[in-house]
DNA sequence: TTGAAAGCGCTAACAC
DNA sequence: GTGTTAGCGCTTTCAA
């Protein structure tokens, strides 16, 4: 009934604007994509661009992408969902993507060796121009599948050898940064809680770790280095393993993550160790549970939302090829200090 | 100088595959888009599927999508992407998603009141045939477009007036088996940290709490409730207020979120009340988390990714018209029982 | 500066 | 059971 009543107002098209505007789809065309050389006359130009606005008019993808064979839209795949970082770099890829007016498409996948599949439908059926990929295994399947991409592929969080676009992290300076600064303190022996041996990203903070360590001309412990994984459990495991070996004794805690270090300091709790009293501590990555924490932890901040947000606009870049190569290399933000470290130097 | 070596093996379309089976591509059409009622030879249909495969065929979804006026992808809008919550439902939906062969379009944006711009380009350029919407503020812009919205809407986490379709959690009687649990371990001063006001989910669980113990038969002491929001740090500064509060005294505490109870755990430390010795805790929503407290929390379950897997799968069939109406109650979990809770029961 | 015409890859109504 | 035909909405030569 009501449909009778109302004028149905006509969908905004190409077509429907050149009508009422009384000139040809083409020129609708010429106006509406942006096209940089034009060549409309003004009064034209202003007249589609009134009735185009009357209309509200959105172009149709479908339509524009079939014509051009692009999709507009870029995919990110991500090997797990309630890590923080991850979350942090979706958060910027959705900006850096939206920005150039593209959409985010995302593909999850538990980071196994063998997997892979929903990569490749991703971008055999066209559904995306471009790819943003973040795993953290070296070895994972997407990072193989990725060197035969026919699109172009930004892998983000680390360097891959074989890939060269990528947007990634100086973990080394943040580790050499959070070290350093607890030596400052007068920290000698200090302990690293660090990743597994095939994340690059974890290698870089050991070495970061170690390199601040020379630097002051302290001699390397492995006593004082626990391998923890990214989880709070490993964190808290590798904390106890280190509270139980007689040769460690540390002093202070360098944790690779926030995660680590909050399954650190409850491994300290419960064995009665006070922070920062009994022991120091620092991490990479900061967020708003290190200024939750008892007591608030002393961080180096990780730029994860910049990471997705450049990664995004470099692959879109790549896609339009207004350049060729991404190759980012993200410095750490600043030392966040808070009260989880304790100043033991003597001569204070 | 390769390009001109490698004979280009033709892309894989209908046309193509027309051609080398010798048949229309209509017919190929036909046999591809899995139409049930089809009608093609088992001959040919062999021959193209067998040819197809050679080929190594995807269809081109833009092109499709202009011809049916389908996108085949639903988009998701979240206001927070830290989360856990969040990230387990965007987990779930895009299980939901790809199993029904669509893509999810992720649209994050702050939950402001005034928002509602990504919402909009979203729909409005045909990218989406369907939105999946969570929200923490009953009042957000989001929702009110929604109401508006051409393509389907699923709400997600809530119930909202005026929008039908939704998946939600029964969190007033996961709050319910969280507080009869404490009574049944012999509590009767429980403490309820709780969500604001204009949320449902928290409304909900403090309802859940109320019953529970009228049922039991102790009295309501609003002294016990402290407004909480979501957040670690809210928790423990509610936690704070309890503590100071000299008509609350509790045994237990009801934490509407494992955040909320990360928090109070933080702030009972702090004030040298030990977990479960002085004070009792559980809290709704489990996670990996839980079990790397100290000590490992006593929680119930929330099927967040749950709630995100059937809202995809709910919103597709809204889409494809197989159905009508999304009303879907989701029931809390199970009880985890950990180590977070005494009983204090005297006749133990 | 603008219009005419073709076609991206696909599906569906209609013939036969 | 299979081919013919038309057209979804858009962009892009080519002509005028």
């Amino acid at each position: 009934m009501r449909q009778n009543k109302v004028k149905p107002s006509p969908r905004a098209t190409l077509k429907n604007i050149a009508l009422k505007a009384k000139v040809d789809p083409s020129t609708v065309s010429r106006v509406l994509s942006q096209n940089p050389n034009q060549r409309v006359s003004s009064k034209t130009k202003n007249k589609i661009l009134e009735v185009a606005k009357g209309l509200d008019y959105q172009p149709n993808i479908s339509a524009r992408s079939l014509r051009v064979s692009k999709t507009f839209s870029i995919g990110i795949v991500v090997p797990q969902l309630d890590n923080p970082v991850f979350a942090e770099i979706i958060k910027g890829a959705e900006r850096g993507a939206s920005e150039k007016g593209y959409s985010l498409v995302i593909s999850y996948l538990e980071d196994g060796p063998s997997k892979g599949e929903p990569y490749k439908k991703l971008i055999q059926s066209n559904r995306v121009d471009g790819l943003l990929v973040t795993t953290l295994n070296k070895n994972s399947a997407i990072l193989r599948a990725a060197k035969k991409s026919t699109v172009p592929v930004v892998v983000l969080n680390r360097k891959v050898p074989g890939l060269i676009n990528s947007v990634y992290f100086n973990s080394s300076q943040a580790a050499k940064i959070a070290t350093k600064y607890l030596i400052a303190q007068g920290h000698k022996r200090i302990a690293h809680l660090s990743g597994q041996v095939n994340s690059s990203s974890g290698v870089g903070r050991f070495y970061g770790y170690k390199e601040a360590l020379e630097h002051a001309m302290i001699p390397f412990n492995p006593n004082l280095v626990e391998v923890s994984g990214y989880s709070i459990l490993g964190g808290s495991q590798a904390t106890e393993k280190l509270l139980a070996n007689p040769k460690a004794k540390p002093t202070a805690i360098f944790a690779l993550t926030l995660n680590v270090a909050v399954g650190a300091m409850m491994a300290l709790q419960k064995n009665g160790f006070s922070v920062p009293k009994d022991m120091s501590i620092v991490a990479i990555h900061d967020g708003p549970i290190a200024s939750a924490l008892h007591p608030p932890l002393t961080t180096v901040q990780m730029p994860s939302q910049k990471m997705g947000y450049e990664g995004a606009i470099g692959l879109i870049n790549l896609i339009e090829k207004n350049q060729n190569k991404v190759l980012v290399e993200l410095l750490p933000g600043d030392l966040i200090i808070r009260e989880s470290v304790k100043n033991i130097s003597k001569n204070k």
